[in-house]
DNA sequence: ACCCAGGGTAACT
DNA sequence: AGTTACCATGGG
């Protein structure tokens, strides 16, 4: 059956296609499709108000939690706008919303977002699936570690991921081991997660926060990419606002689009 | 033929 | 501790 769900600063396009996630695709102005776990899933944007197509009542809790729609947003961007430059890329765009994300998912797909362009990243990532992943009807799965275990970045040359193979590789192999607790993250501090996926070579900060932000929400992770970069030495040259405190993460992806706008 | 893409590593000062 | 070439691939 078809659910209808209500939102407030909630934008599909913003959220799904601002480079936070990759294997949702754009079917119209409205209407986006995607795999989450073993989940499919149609939902077409309104006004302040969301179809969800063809599913169960009992996938709805799953959905409401992937979107983060438990979470105020509007309240954290009262907070944010105490900040001039904050206040301002809020009333830009502010529909963009932290998605919740398998860890292992995320781990492999910022590997391969390391100097790379969004729709490279989404290729790769697909020919990942289809390549290792479990088949549904509309669809692939996004491999599961154990699905992968054992993979030279040789076996990797079909994704056409170029040096990232072996990162790839390296990751998979230290998850599986256990070298790297990456289901014990969830349990530890920001700094501690982000020592253990910095044992993974081809893991440096920026992909380590964006783990542990899109991965295990985090929100007090701040990738600092090239653009976020340039807005840290053009306006916040002492550091971030203390209104960002708890919530740098979310801060990070309204500035992000920011940057890119009026930099 | 060039340049860049939401970086990381290794090898330098 | 801070800088820099190089890393594969594909699109502009």
């Amino acid at each position: 059956m078809n659910i209808e769900i209500q939102a407030d600063n909630f934008d599909l396009e913003q959220t799904l296609l601002c480079g936070q996630c990759f294997r949702w695709k754009k079917l119209g102005d409205n209407d986006f499709e995607g795999i989450v776990g073993d989940k499919y899933l149609h939902i077409t944007q309104g006004e302040n108000k969301f179809v969800l197509h063809n599913v169960s009542q009992n996938d709805l809790d799953f959905w409401n939690d992937y979107f983060d729609l438990k979470t105020d947003y509007g309240a954290i961007i009262k907070t944010l706008s105490a900040d001039k430059y904050l206040s301002a890329a809020c009333a830009e765009k502010s529909g963009i919303r932290i998605l919740k994300q398998e860890p292992f998912e995320t781990l492999i797909s910022f590997i391969i977002s390391q100097n790379n362009n969004i729709k490279r990243i989404s290729g790769i990532i697909d020919r990942l699936c289809e390549e290792f992943g479990t088949q549904m009807e509309k669809g692939y799965m996004f491999p599961t570690e154990k699905q992968l275990e054992g993979v030279l970045p040789e076996d990797l040359a079909p994704l056409r991921a170029g040096f990232r193979a072996r990162y790839i590789a390296d990751a998979v192999a230290k998850v599986n081991s256990g070298v790297v607790a990456l289901d014990d993250i969830k349990n530890m501090s920001y700094e501690q997660g982000k020592a253990e996926l910095l044992k993974i070579v081809g893991v440096g900060e920026k992909v380590a926060d964006c783990v542990l932000l899109f991965g295990f929400y985090k929100t007090e992770a701040f990738p600092k990419d090239v653009w976020i970069k340039r807005i840290m030495t053009t306006f916040y040259p002492d550091g971030l606002p203390e209104c960002t405190k708890g919530v740098e993460g979310i801060a990070q992806q309204y500035l992000f689009d920011y940057a890119r706008n009026n930099l």
